[in-house]
DNA sequence: CACATGATCGCCT
DNA sequence: GGCGATCATGTGG
């Protein structure tokens, strides 16, 4: 059965107001691991009756395509799936695991480079419940996040887009990504950034 | 707080 | 047929 439910009235946000701005192409198609920096802080949003719901990533992380071993396109898989992260920077790859969670990618660099930014965590605004965005999986079901949404462009003004605030930065750490134990050397390249300052981010921090 | 486990199913081998 | 870029819940220290 299809739902449409609206997401929590936390994530209510105005763009204009906030004077949030949309980065050009350019801004997704430079290194990876910058983009994930640079993300940390922006907002993922999605418009939804005619108002916007967003929130303010804290948590991402980075996956280097073909030669890296966590990353979905390792040795340039290349499937159904998969094919959204073959597109240019700026598009958006979700895929759904573990049988009930999806997750929500940036694809960066150029088309056929198929390297992605994992968003995994995001915080709303008052009154936002504990933990409605922490980790990869809540964060897709609190926005109405999905597989659907795989492969459209955040620069194709619709309805999912991405928003920028020009401001003081976070402060960031780093760590290895979370879950990718298989992943041999991979595993411990230190491609996870997270605001260091908030409550919302998922798995160890602080 | 640190593990351990079950749920659940699309995707790839 | 096996296993996840996860999460909620339960146990024990």
């Amino acid at each position: 059965m299809i739902t449409n439910r609206v997401p929590h009235p936390c994530l209510l946000i105005d763009p204009v107001a906030q004077k949030l701005s949309e980065p050009s192409r350019a801004f997704f198609r430079r290194e990876t691991a910058t983009v994930a920096r640079d993300l940390i802080g922006a907002w993922i949003a999605q418009r939804r009756r005619g108002r916007w719901y967003g929130a303010r990533i804290v948590e991402t992380e980075a996956y280097l395509g073909p030669t890296d071993a966590a990353a979905h396109s390792w040795k340039g898989r290349r499937t159904a799936r998969v094919e959204p992260m073959y597109l240019d920077g700026g598009h958006l790859y979700v895929f759904f695991v573990y049988g009930m969670h999806h997750c929500a990618n940036v694809v960066t660099r150029r088309a056929g480079d198929a390297q992605a930014v994992l968003l995994r965590a995001a915080e709303g605004g008052e009154g936002c419940p504990r933990r409605l965005l922490t980790g990869p999986g809540r964060l897709c079901a609190a926005l109405g996040i999905t597989v659907a949404d795989s492969g459209l462009d955040l620069l194709a003004g619709g309805n999912v887009r991405l928003f920028r605030r020009r401001g003081r930065r976070p402060r960031l750490s780093v760590s290895p990504r979370i879950g990718v134990d298989y992943a041999g050397e991979a595993a411990a390249w230190p491609l996870r950034f997270f605001d260091r300052d908030s409550p919302a981010v998922s798995g160890p921090s602080r």
